[in-house]
DNA sequence: CCACTGATTAGACAAGCTTCTATCCAGGGA
DNA sequence: TCCCTGGATAGAAGCTTGTCTAATCAGTGG
């Protein structure tokens, strides 16, 4: 955090070179959203009413079947991007905010200036 | 930018369901990302002094072979994350902001505060 | 004009990923 | 207890990806 701003762009990213293991731990959280079906369930799923959503509710908007919708939330909470709960007959899934701040962090035109609630520390790129 | 923040998780893929052609062209980007060799390349030529780097920089820091190093550039230029040009015998990239900043405005806490210069339009993601 | 260096293209192969069908586990109700 | 529904697991088929070797293109200099 020495160096001021140069002339470059800003995003930590480009900021220094991401050392081999960074780099690696990086390219798991990455793998895990690179794809629309598994992007959408993210999405649907921080969107949905109360930051949770039932599998039940996810199902029937793909054209996939159940065991595929299946095997991409347990890519997602491999990941540790989503955690999932049973309750009674259904399972209900909501994201894990820390996960998502790592990618923000590491594209983000600059680390969030928010105040307080919810600041991103740059030092969660490092993992 | 009409919606007050809520109770829940800010980051905008967490905000709105994704639409599947939004889905889809953000998955492009993010695939050519999510590899631990072309996430350091990429950030090996945005740190690198002039914010462009020779590939001739770039392949001695790695165990591949010119062919796959130059692969993995092709995959971040289909993409349009880098930008290539030939002067005389070397070719030297560089990253294209508005590529990157794409991502960070997926992933953001919050959409870049920023008063001025740089600054990352939301509409960007909708793309 | 020819040779040499930097970089890309072409083709091949092993590994991994996405999707399916078939099967199994967990709860709830008659 | 038995069955029915929601969801996960197991295993296989087909496509995509990462890497290599061999060959080709682009400039520079003798």
């Amino acid at each position: 955090m020495a160096a001021p701003a140069t002339t470059q762009c800003c995003a930590p990213i480009a900021r220094e070179p991401l050392s081999e293991v960074d780099a690696a731990e990086l390219a798991v959280l990455l793998k895990a959203v690179a794809d629309p079906v598994r992007l959408r369930l993210l999405s649907m799923i921080g969107s949905h009413a109360g930051g949770e959503a039932c599998v039940c509710d996810l199902t029937g908007v793909f054209d996939l079947t159940a065991p595929t919708i299946s095997h991409h939330l347990k890519v997602l909470r491999t990941a540790g991007l989503i955690d999932g709960e049973r309750r009674g007959t259904w399972v209900y899934y909501r994201i894990i905010p820390e996960a998502v701040n790592k990618l923000g962090a590491l594209f983000a035109p600059l680390a969030a200036p928010a105040p307080a609630a919810g600041a991103v520390d740059v030092a969660l790129i490092t993992v």
